[in-house]
DNA sequence: TTGAAAGCGATACCAT
DNA sequence: ATGGTATCGCTTTCAA
């Protein structure tokens, strides 16, 4: 295995007959040097392809340019659209991202959360997990100088900037379009309560339809747990066979949607027309589904790139931020599935 | 912003009124102590939730514990499939993954790899781009020792370990199951030919019409160049309005197999049984199309695991690896869009 | 079994 | 404008 050695600050200096701290200040620009001697550095370096040791700066400085990115789970569009958005502006500011999945539980996410504190990330974005409550393995992170972001799954008990979408008013928009499209009796497949976003798109749900005089019925009602397809498959069958069957249903997710959808479909209801049909996330497959599934777009990307910048700004200002939170616009995306009945 | 002072490995050792060295190897269980003065560092380390500094250990063994992975497209759920067995494999291991995407250009590659390389990553996970042909910018991790290891999207150019899934088999059983519900007149949206991975699955493609007796015919194989579900639009409409319309049609990827099935439905074609489709990678939408989309299933997570495995093992046998190629195999997944005519 | 000390490579303070 | 040198925190010979 042929390892050439590489070329040191100090070679340079040896060789160029000058002190490494002359070197150091012609490459990087500091201080006043003559121009004769930058140039003279800069070209012996350019020559022997001169790389400064990225590991010996990073301790020196005690910073790695490195930013920790926890997410639930990565194979999943929203999230995978998120890092993207985080992985752009990083690049853009010369950081890197270091990316770890929680698996939505909490033992996870402290592992992650350990072992990057451990490395010596700059800063943490984070959409945490289902179970968290506490957040210590977080704070932590603040209690070293560095600052966190949350984004998307977010918890209040942290005092850090935070970046979510407005669920509350996307879930509101969707159900007064399933109503301005003639659908009177709407349920709503939502998740655990306890998760602010689902709590959030309930409340906007039933603003909506309170707002419009409707019926507010709690057996309309049904708790996914695990926003599962499933659940929306079984939720949606026995909402159809009770006494009284709603004619739209506003699902907490594409997936729960889709698993709706399918009953429906198999029930052989009309979609649209005698049931609408929302979901929330707008996945990618909500496009390719038949009918097409209507959705809310959450901007991910976006998301992503704005937790980054905010982390970033904190990071270079060595602040760890407040309590600030960005609330990101949803977009309604209509397509077949929530069509006037 | 408060932020404490954190305890060296000097501080433990001062206090204790030993040596750093002995207080080092007490920590690091190396060479022989006395069990007391282990127990009385490591309490000690304990009881002041000593943390040894990650920059000041990297620098000084000269590694990082972090692996790059280059992907073309996060977004995208193989890839991010793919990426989730490796932060699994990497985290067993106690390595961090560093996560990159190329745009699936080559100036974004070589960006992302030159980033990787001066940061000074242990190895390389990549899944190169489709405009990357030389790849030098691949070979630099080589020369400085460092271990790479492609998957998925490979060159052939780069002596490196490689685990690639088996794209010709894959091909031919889709196609061979395509034949065996008695589909006869077969025709293949494929992708680039200078793309492995392509070129692989239009030989299977061939070699299960030609292994069968039917017709091989050049105007029945149509290039997608983008891989885009527009694409697989434009070409069945193309196929199927021609003097020779096929009756089946196998394509590169699940995208494009989505954009026939679209195009076919809208026409009016029944799918399966008039044409049947065959799509390539088992994306999550397929199992949700209507009807659902046959494909094949690449195993992006094992896959992921595998290629990290490899890389790990080389990274701590100091072993660039020789050009061994790991071929995965692939699950013929059947659901409706291509059941028997 | 333990200690002393030499670095790893770059930076930055203090001189000159 | 440039040099000398201590230093970051830890590991690892070499000695004792």
């Amino acid at each position: 295995m042929a390892e050439k050695r590489k070329i040191t600050l100090k070679d340079i200096a040896r060789e160029l007959k000058l002190s490494p701290s002359t070197v150091s200040r012609a490459l990087n620009g500091y201080a006043s040097l003559s121009e004769e001697t930058i140039r003279q550095v800069k070209e012996y370096a350019e020559k022997h392809s001169y790389v400064p040791n990225a590991l010996a700066v990073n301790f020196r400085k005690n910073r790695t340019s490195i930013i920790g990115l926890i997410v639930p789970e990565i194979v999943h569009h929203f999230f995978s659209t998120t890092i993207s958005g985080a992985l752009e502006t990083a690049k853009k500011h010369g950081y890197h991202v270091l990316v770890a999945q929680s698996g939505d539980i909490l033992s996870g996410e402290v592992f992650a959360c350990r072992t990057m504190l451990g490395l010596g990330v700059d800063g943490l974005l984070i959409s945490i997990s289902n179970e968290t409550v506490e957040g210590d393995h977080i704070q932590d992170f603040l209690e070293e100088g560095k600052p966190v972001v949350q984004f998307d799954k977010i918890t209040d008990q942290l005092v850090t900037p935070k970046v979510v979408v407005d669920d509350f008013n996307g879930a509101y928009e969707a159900v007064n379009h399933l109503i301005s499209e003639g659908y009177r009796k709407i349920a709503h497949l939502s998740g655990r309560m306890e998760v602010k976003n689902a709590h959030e798109r309930f409340l906007g749900y039933k603003k909506a339809v309170e707002d419009h005089g409707l019926d507010f019925r709690e057996d309309w009602v049904k708790n996914c747990s695990a926003i599962s397809e499933q659940e929306g498959y079984d939720f949606t069958k026995q909402l159809m066979e009770s006494a009284n069957p709603p004619d739209a249903i506003f699902c907490i997710t594409d997936l729960v949607a889709l698993g709706a959808m399918n009953y429906l479909k198999s029930a052989r209801y009309e979609v649209p027309g005698q049931v609408g049909l929302m979901g929330f996330s707008n996945w990618m497959l909500s496009e390719y589904t038949s009918p097409n599934l209507s959705s809310v777009d959450q901007h991910g990307f976006e998301m992503g790139q704005k937790a980054t910048e905010l982390l970033i700004e904190l990071i270079k200002n060595h602040d760890l931020g407040d309590n600030e939170t960005v609330v990101m616009k949803t977009d309604l995306m209509i397509r077949q599935s929530s069509l006037g009945k």
